[in-house]
DNA sequence: CAATAGTGTGTAAGAGCTTACAATTTAAAT
DNA sequence: ATTTAAATTGTAAGCTCTTACACACTATTG
C-alpha cells in the first residue's frame, strides 16, 4: 500500500494525498476529508524511508551516551529524549563508552544514519590535545553537535555545562571555612568535569592560602559501580598513614564508598569525617546518613540543551555555550552553616 | 555526492559501485579496489534513506522503555543497546511512561519509522483485560515484538521473563522457614511483575498453611524515587498498629525505604526486622546494612532477548518464551541459612 | 576449436515519497 | 458577463539507492 493506492481510491492525484499527509493548507477541506477517510479506513502509513529521501531528514537525533546505565547519565538521556520527542524528534541512542574510539564509531554510525543532530553526554575531553577532539569537529561540519557538560570551542558545536570548577571550589571552601583543612579529593574519571572539579578544589586551597598536598588528590581507578572497592581504597590510604577529615568526591558513588569507609572504621560522620558527593542523586538518599552533595541542575541543563538544539535546527541563532551553576545541598554528612558554604562567593569573581 | 559520481569517477556502472558498497562477492578484486579508492578519497557516504527505501530496512530497532531513568530499566536499555549494536542494529529509544497510552503512541511512532523490531521493557500488562494489550498485538502483526519481563501469548510476540512468582515465593518461604510469619509485602506498581511477586508471596503462605492477612499486602502509591515517602508510609502503618517483622519489597527502592524506617524507629535490622529487596541493584549496596535482594538475572535476560530478536530477524525459529530463575542474594538485612532459603524447592513443582 | 559454464559488469526498472511548475477551477471584482 | 486574482489540483521530475535481467567475457571441457 502506497500513496498511489490512496490517490486512486480517493480519486485525486498523489500530490494532493501528499499535501493532506503533510498538512499543507492548500487543500480544499472537502478533498482533505475525502482523502483522510480513505487513509484512516485503509490504515495506510507513509513510508518513512521514501519520506526521508525526499525531505532529506527523518527527524531523528543521535544521542551518544558514554554509559546509559550510569544513574546520572541515564537521567540525562531520559530528560533529553522526553524533550526531543515532544518536539517531534526520535532519538537514536548509542552507548559509546568513555573512550574516544567508541565515540568516534558512534558518531560515524550516526552520520551514516543522517541524523539531524548529535547530542553527546558523558565527556572524555580532558587529556584533550586539540587533535583528540578532531573527530567531533569533523562531525560538526556535517551536523550540529550538542555537548552536555563538556567544552569545545568550534563552529556548529554547542555546549551546555555546569560550572563544576566553581561548584567544587564552593564546596571545598565551605569545608575549609568550617575549619577542616585536610580534605581528600577523590575522583574516578579523567573526564572534563572530573578535572574541572579538581581545579576548583585546588583554587579553594589557593584562596585560603593553604598549601596543596598531592596525596590528598586521589584517583580511584576502579570499575564504575564498585562501592566496596572505593571503601577498600580509602582503607588503604588510611593504613598508609594518610589523614583526612573530609572527602570531596567527584560523584555520589564515591561518596557512598567514603561513608562506608567511615562506618567500617568507626569514624563518626559528620563529626570526624565530612563527606560531599556530586550529582545529588538517589544514592545520597539511600546512604545513612544522607550525603551532602552538589546538585548540578541536570534537568535544567538538559532542557536548555534541547532548546538550543531545536533552535539550531530551526535556523535560529543560538548561544554556543550556556553555563549553569551548581548548588551544594546540605544533608547529613557535613556540618556546615549557610554562612560557611557561601563565603567564597563574597571574595569571588577574580578567579 | 552520490553513487553516480562515484561510478563516473571510477569508470564503472552504479551497479558495480553498489556491489562494492554491499560487499557482494561478484566483483573482480581489481575493480573493487579501484572503486574503494575513489570512495575513500572522496569521503562518500551512501544515503541511508535511499538505502532504506531499496532494502526496506534501516537496521533499526525500537526500544520502548517505560522509564529509562529507573536504575533497573536503564541497565536493561544499556545491555540491550550494546548487544544490538554489536549485531549491526541501531536503537531508537522512546521513554513511554508506564501507561498504555504512552506505549501505544511510542509503538505507532516506531511503526511509522519502520523499525525492524520493537523491544518493550517496563511492563504494565496486569489489569490486562486482553483488550488492553490489543495495540501490542496489532503492532505484532507488522513487526516482531519482544517483551522483557512481561507475558503475552500472541504470534510474533516473544517474551523473556524472570519467574518472579517463584522468586518471591522462595524469598517468602525463606522468611517463613526462619520463623517470621508476619511479613509485609510492599509494592509500588501494578505491573505484571509486581503482581506476580504478590502471587508468589501468597503461595508461600498457602504452602505453609498460614492464613493471609490483607493488611500485610500494601501498595505504596508514591512517586518513583520517593524513599522518604516509603519510610513515612511504613511509619503510618506502624502507628495504625500493624505489626510486621519482615518486609518483602517489590523493588530495592522500597527496601531502602524499609531500612530507613527501621532506623528511624530504632528497630534493629535484621534482628527485629528483616528486609528483602528486588533487583539486587546498586541501591542495596548503598544502604547500611546492605540489603538482601533477589537478583533476577537482568543481564542474562537482556542478552537472551537480543539473541531471540536477532534470530527472528534472521528468520530462524525461536521460542516464544524463555524463563529465567531469580536468585536470593543474602546480605545484611536478613538472617537466613541456605537451608531456609532453599526449602521451598523440595516441596515445589506442583504450584 | 566449439560448446558450456561460470564470472563480471551494465542497463533499466523499481522503491515511495516531495514539490516546482503547469493547468484548472473557483471566487472576487468590475 | 468578463476579467483577474486566488485557490486547488495534477503532471512529472527529482531524491539515491538495490537488483533482476541481459550481455560480455573468460575458463573449462570434450
Amino acid at each position: 500500500m502506497n500513496i498511489y493506492d490512496i490517490s486512486k481510491q480517493a480519486g485525486v492525484s498523489i500530490a494532493t494525498v501528499s499535501r493532506v499527509l503533510n498538512g499543507s493548507p492548500n487543500v480544499k477541506p472537502a478533498t482533505r476529508k475525502k482523502v483522510m477517510d480513505i487513509i484512516d479506513r485503509s490504515g495506510y502509513v507513509p513510508n518513512a524511508f521514501a519520506r526521508g529521501l525526499g525531505l532529506d531528514t527523518m527527524n531523528s537525533i543521535g544521542i551518544i551516551c558514554a554509559d546509559s546505565s550510569d544513574l546520572y547519565l541515564a537521567k540525562a538521556v531520559y530528560y533529553i529524549e522526553n524533550d526531543l520527542r515532544k518536539n517531534g524528534y526520535n532519538c537514536i541512542l548509542i552507548c559509546s563508552g568513555y573512550e574516544h574510539k567508541g565515540k568516534e564509531d558512534a558518531l560515524s554510525r550516526l552520520l551514516n544514519q543522517r541524523v539531524d543532530a548529535v547530542i553527546m553526554a558523558g565527556s572524555t575531553y580532558v587529556e584533550a590535545e586539540p587533535k583528540d577532539n578532531r573527530y567531533i569537529m569533523n562531525a560538526a561540519s556535517q551536523t550540529p553537535v550538542f555537548l552536555l557538560n563538556a567544552d569545545l570551542d568550534c563552529p556548529n558545536v554547542y555546549c551546555t555545562v555546569c560550572d563544576d570548577f566553581k561548584a567544587a571550589r564552593s564546596a571545598t571552601c565551605a569545608l575549609l571555612n568550617s575549619g577542616i583543612t585536610d580534605i581528600l579529593y577523590l575522583y574516578n574519571s579523567r573526564s572534563y568535569s572530573g578535572m574541572k572539579k579538581l581545579s576548583g578544589y585546588q583554587a579553594a586551597y589557593h584562596m585560603h592560602k593553604i598549601p596543596l598536598n598531592a596525596d590528598m588528590m586521589q584517583f580511584f581507578d576502579g570499575s564504575h559501580e564498585n562501592i566496596d572497592g572505593v571503601c577498600r581504597f580509602l582503607c588503604g590510604l588510611k593504613e598508609q598513614g594518610l589523614v583526612f577529615h573530609a572527602v570531596l568526591a567527584s560523584d555520589d558513588m564515591l561518596a557512598v564508598g567514603a561513608v562506608k569507609y567511615g562506618k567500617m572504621n568507626h569514624i563518626a560522620i559528620p563529626e570526624e569525617l565530612s563527606v560531599i558527593g556530586y550529582n545529588n542523586s538517589l544514592l545520597t538518599v539511600c546512604s545513612d546518613p544522607e550525603i551532602t552533595s552538589v546538585d548540578n541542575k541536570l534537568e535544567a541543563m538538559c532542557s536548555q540543551l534541547v532548546r538550543t538544539c531545536i533552535g539550531v535546527l530551526n535556523s535560529e541563532s543560538m548561544p554556543p555555550k550556556v553555563v549553569y551553576q551548581g548548588e551544594l545541598i546540605h544533608k547529613g554528612t557535613t556540618r556546615l552553616t549557610d554562612q560557611q558554604s557561601k563565603s567564597d562567593q563574597h571574595k569571588g569573581g577574580h578567579f
